[in-house]
DNA sequence: CTTTTTGCAAATGATTTGCATTAAC
DNA sequence: GTTAATGCAAATCATTTGCAAAAAG
């Protein structure tokens, strides 16, 4: 975690429109440096080591700010709680195992954006066609089948 | 809710391998006679106003022996409450409106099964391919903007 | 009769709310 | 100095769990 990394962080926040907090920047360093989906009692733990102290209130607050500000993509699925990551702005897509209930991502090229011309009338503002992936991971697969 | 109804329930429970009960009857009696999507809460007090009584415990051991026997289908987006649809096997896909939440069927004809070509190894056996659009409805969109 | 399902009550767990305190602008 | 964000505690709400009683096969 340099004074680099942290710098940038506050600036995307200011670019973002939002307050310059240690909370938030921490939140944000912790969210780019993994690539995974992380739940936010994960995250906040995480956070807590760099800032000493973030509240569960805090956690919550800051998620939803990232999240609306669109630094970050939240992604909800089959009741599980809410696993958040940075937002790349690279339309991915997203596969869940049934048994081990693991999130990764998909990237999925089938000619351009994907399922993008649904049957549905003008007076529609669809902004995001978000495609998720059922079935059974490699490791899950090996396991039981 | 007619004889015939009721005993066509009974035949589908039978065939699905699901012993029959008025508590299940109810439940698909109900689903059957909407289109929408619904709460287990609702699915509850439909089902109520058929069997005199259905406990909060019978709605969702019924909703779970229905969903798995394949006879229903559960729908979970973005931390709301889980609904339920007849399961009609057409492979149908979803709108959710960013404002009011609403719920609704979208059909997807992009030259045949859409997003079903994800990049992922071939030893993920993938089941489904789920796909939400996301954005604001007509009558929201007309309120507002 | 054996197994599954129901009903009731209590527990769980993620997320939210209310409000005084503190930090950002 | 204002306004917005934090921290703490308590509340919410969908869903699950444990267990005795009742119903299905």
């Amino acid at each position: 975690m340099s004074e680099e990394h942290m710098a940038r962080a506050a600036e995307r926040l200011r670019e973002a429109g939002l307050r310059v907090t240690v909370q938030r920047i921490a939140m944000l360093m912790v969210l780019d440096e993994s690539s995974d989906h992380l739940e936010a009692d994960t995250l906040r733990h995480r956070a807590q080591a760099v800032t000493g102290g973030l509240s569960l209130q805090a956690t919550y607050n800051v998620l939803r700010a990232l999240t609306d500000a669109g630094l970050i993509r939240i992604t909800q699925i089959g009741g599980q709680p809410a696993r958040y990551e940075i937002e790349r702005n690279d339309n991915h897509h997203h596969f869940v195992c049934r048994k081990c209930r693991v999130l990764q991502d998909v990237r999925c090229e089938v000619g351009g954006a994907p399922c993008m011309d649904p049957e549905l009338p003008e007076e529609y503002a669809i902004d995001e066609a978000s495609v998720t992936f059922w079935g059974v991971c490699p490791a899950c697969g090996a396991e039981s089948g």
